[in-house]
DNA sequence: GCGACAG
DNA sequence: ATCTTGTCGC
C-alpha cells in the first residue's frame, strides 16, 4: 500500500534556489515561492528563512517583501539585514529597496509544487463518489499530533456506528519530512497515515469507512487529503475540517445540527454543519467511495455531544495524548 | 485597509 | 498543527 508518488525533498529545493541569487541583488518571498511551483508557499518560505542553522548556511538577507519593504531577519533585526545588503552595494532607503533595480529571479527549478498540483489533477480523475453498497458498520477516524515540526504520532480510532464506542485503537509514531503549505497538506501527513493504515491492515481492524481530519473533494484542485488517502489506500473516506479551505457558504443562523452546502460557483464541494450548538461550524466533504449525503449522514450519526464526530474526536486525543506522554518523557 | 489558505 | 495567561461561559 505505497504511493506511487515521489514526494520532493522541498526544504533542499528551497535550498538550492537562494543559493543562485547573486550577491547585489534580491529577490522576494513570493518569488521563491513561484520558483517552487506555487504562490502558497510563500509563507513557508518565510518561515523557513527565518530558520537560523538555514540562515547560517545561505544569503537569506537577500531575500526581502514584494513591496520592497526589507522585511524580517533572522537576527530580529533589520538593520543586520540592511547593513549586509548595503556591503553588496545595494542601496537601502528608508528600509526600503527600489527592486526593479536589483531584482532578480531568474531561476533554474523543476516546479516541484506545480508537479504535485498536476499529480492532484490527475488522481481526480480515480475519484469514485458513489453510494457505497451497503451502510458502514464502522467508522475509523485519523489524525496527526506534531513533537515537533518534524515528527509527528498519527492516531487511529475504530468507532462502533450503532453504538457510537470506541472498538480499538493504535497510534503510530514517525518523522514527516515535508512542510505545511495550504492545499499541499496531504504530501505533508500521507506518508504517516498510509503507514497507520498498513499497521490498523495488519491487525485486521480496517473500518468500512476512514475520518479523515482534512477535506474530501472541498480542495482547490478537489483533491483533498482525505480523497488522496482513499485512492492510495483503498479505501472509503470522508473528509473532516475545522476551517473553511475553499468555496463558500451561507452560515446565518443555522440550527443545531443544521447542514448547508459550500459551493464554488454551482459546483457543491461539501457541507457546513452546525455540529454542536455554540460552536463554530464543521466542514464535511466525500473523499473517495461515497456520496454527499452519505458522508454527512454518517457524520450526523457519530455526533455525541463533541464538535467533532466520535471517529475524529477519539484519534485527535489519541494522537495529542501520545504527544504529551513523549513529551513528558523526555523531560 | 482588504483579502488571506485544511493541518 | 503549535506556541501559551488569563478569561469567559456552560
Amino acid at each position: 500500500m505505497e504511493i506511487d508518488v515521489e514526494i520532493p525533498d522541498l526544504p533542499a529545493a528551497l535550498r538550492a534556489l537562494i543559493a543562485q541569487i547573486p550577491p547585489g541583488r534580491v529577490t522576494t518571498y513570493g518569488a521563491l515561492a513561484a520558483a517552487l511551483g506555487s504562490d502558497s508557499a510563500t509563507r513557508w518560505v518565510g518561515s523557513f528563512v527565518l530558520d537560523p542553522l538555514v540562515a547560517a548556511a545561505l544569503p537569506v538577507h537577500r531575500i526581502v517583501r514584494a513591496a520592497g519593504e526589507l522585511g524580517l531577519y533572522y537576527t530580529g533585526d533589520a538593520a543586520d539585514k540592511c547593513l549586509q545588503l548595503q556591503s553588496e552595494g545595494i542601496e537601502v532607503e528608508k528600509d526600503r529597496i527600489e527592486l526593479s533595480r536589483w531584482f532578480f529571479d531568474d531561476f533554474q527549478s523543476s516546479q516541484p509544487l506545480r508537479t504535485l498540483s498536476a499529480l492532484q489533477e490527475e488522481y481526480t480523475k480515480r475519484l469514485q463518489l458513489t453510494r457505497p453498497a451497503a451502510r458502514p458498520q464502522t467508522v475509523g477516524g485519523v489524525d496527526l499530533s506534531y513533537i515537533t515540526d518534524e515528527k509527528a504520532v498519527a492516531g487511529y480510532a475504530l468507532i462502533d456506528v450503532a453504538t457510537r464506542k470506541l472498538l480499538w485503537s493504535t497510534t503510530l509514531t514517525a518523522a514527516v519530512a515535508f512542510p505545511y503549505i495550504p492545499t499541499f497538506l496531504s504530501f505533508r501527513e500521507l506518508p504517516l497515515l498510509l503507514q497507520l493504515l498498513d499497521q490498523v491492515r495488519r491487525e485486521d481492524r480496517m473500518p468500512d469507512l476512514v475520518f479523515v481530519d482534512g477535506n474530501g473533494v472541498m480542495h482547490n484542485r478537489r483533491m483533498g487529503i482525505a480523497s488522496m488517502l482513499g485512492i492510495a489506500a483503498d479505501v472509503a473516506t470522508v473528509g473532516i475540517s475545522k476551517k473553511l479551505l475553499c468555496g463558500h457558504v451561507e452560515t446565518d443562523d443555522m440550527a443545531h445540527r443544521e447542514a448547508r452546502p459550500v459551493v464554488d460557483g454551482e459546483e457543491v464541494l461539501g457541507m457546513a454543519l452546525k455540529s454542536r450548538n455554540s460552536s463554530k461550524l464543521i466542514y464535511v466533504s466525500p473523499g473517495h467511495r461515497i456520496d454527499f449525503a452519505t458522508a454527512l449522514e454518517v457524520t450526523q450519526s457519530l455526533l455525541a455531544g463533541h464538535r467533532l464526530p466520535e471517529p475524529t474526536h477519539w484519534a485527535d486525543k489519541l494522537s495529542r495524548d501520545e504527544v504529551r506522554r513523549i513529551s513528558a518523557a523526555q523531560s
